[in-house]
RNA sequence: AGCGAAUGGCGGGUGAUCGCCGGCGGGCAACCGUUGGAGGAAAGUCCGAACACCACAAGGCAGCAUGCCGCGUAGAACAUGCGGGGACCGGGGGCGAAAGUCCACGGUCACGGAAAGUGUCACAGAAAACAAACCGCCGGGGGCAACUCCGGUAAGGGUGAAAAGGCGAGGUAAAAGCUCACCGCUCGGGGCGUAAGCUCCGGGGCACGAAAAACCCCAUGCGGUGCAAGACAGAACAGGGAGUUGGGCCGCCUGCCCGUUGUCUCCCGGGUUAUCGUCGCACCGGCUGCAAGGCUGGCUCGGCCCUGGUCCCUUCGGGGGCUUGGGUCGUGAGAUAAAUGGUCAUCCGGCCGUGGCAACACGGCUCGACAAAAUUCGGCUUAUAGCCAUCCGCUAAUA
RNA sequence: GGCGGAGUAGCCAAGUGGCUAAGGCACGGCCCUGCAAAGGCCGCAUCACCGGUUCGAUUCCGGUCUCCGCCU
């Protein structure tokens, strides 16, 4: 299965996003809070970033470290889930593994990951 | 050589691997291939334009902006660039006993008008803007005297951010531009300069404090709104109520345009999803390859070099700005819950630790500034680790 | 993305080129009381920050930061 994240599996209407935050669980973190809304047809993800984070840069930065562990992972992920993950401001000073770990904890606790008592994502399954 | 300041430039490199967005080609599709993919400030949104709509953008008022002078940017505009003038500040040098004055250098300047008018100048002080008189000084009267009354005066004291031309001499009872010299101010004329202005001569007479980033006056310019401007395709539905008689060009008036079974504003309800579509919105050609592509030319924009022209500065050595033509190197992003990234290796630079006299070696670093396009350009302002270049200042060493 | 507005004590806020920057709530201290409440007195401000104009700036002007609103 490839490491792909294309558009089609991202979130992009308000409304989608209003759906999770109102029927879906939140499972808030350090670094992030995850929105996530179970017994979807298809897996679908979003990402919020406020200005509350930070400048545009720091946004960029931290959603772009988000996206990219999602990918990582999505292999491992329970079909038919919408998660939201909205980034908190202490996300712009955490390094990619801090944001990884804390990845992995919150989605174990929310359920998401098929394998309960696998591995790390690691960034190169070869 | 070190440190500091100013100006300008660069803004980590290479590779591997997994991804993201756009274009194009192939494919029914999944997808595959190929190619492009952040900045000097992309930022702040402070100016100016292009472009679009509002009526073909009209006249006046109001409002806003700019404000020493000249020239430039040949697509244009600007609060931009270059040069000059003036004022102020700083350190330095010359002359001089000193006060001071002259000279060049560096820096700063929102730098029209305060003799068009209105208003302001707290406290202190006698008095704060058609001057005035507290202590003084002088003359005269009264009184034994202390002192007091009348008059003159503004040199000195004191207050203040600022005290009514400065300074010296004459003059006087004491004084005063009262008079005179110099400086300042102002008017007229001459010379130089495109001009701002500089300079010389003569007259006036001391009136004219500060502040226009107070109102204002003068000159010049500006119609408004901004790509959420605006244009288009297609689909669905169900209208109702209230207000206003108009609505638009504009904040107001004139005038004009549209409409008067309409328009506009608000509320309730319904539908479509346009709170999510397409365009606006991202350069054009030739050769070659099965195609995307590859190579190449033009165009745009940006550097560098040569030649010529022109302008400015100059210590006459030269330096700088703009530009015709030529050469050379680069450049062409375009999303919309919003691409341009993650990880690793290595080199470069930095910091820390250990060893070493040192060069350096080894190890570590959540060390590599600021900050990311959103219609597009020209500027301005602000942020910026480290490195490089030029010039200036200080310190030290050598000669 | 574009356009506009506002920052005064812990909170709500008035104010204006000039004496010690009003007022209310809250908080702290003292008085009053047997103890409290109420009341009285006192205290509590770098006027968001940095420059400029001015003799003097919270006010006027420019820049920076933060917050809020409007526009399909």
């Amino acid at each position: 299965m490839p490491l792909t994240f294309p558009k089609s599996i991202r979130l992009h209407y308000s409304s989608e996003f209003l759906r999770v935050k109102t029927e879906g669980r939140a499972f808030g973190g350090r670094y992030f809070t995850l929105g996530v809304l179970k017994d979807r047809e298809a897996t679908r993800t979003g990402l919020i970033t406020s200005k509350r984070v930070g400048i545009a840069v720091e946004r960029n930065r931290v959603r772009r470290r988000l996206r990219e562990l999602m990918r990582l992972s999505l292999p491992e992920w329970t079909p038919g889930v919408w998660v939201v993950a909205i980034a908190r401001r202490a996300a712009v000073k955490a390094s990619f593994t801090q944001l990884q770990g804390e990845w992995t904890h919150l989605a174990r606790r929310a359920g998401i990951l098929q394998k309960t008592g696998g591995e790390t994502s690691q960034d190169r399954p070869s």
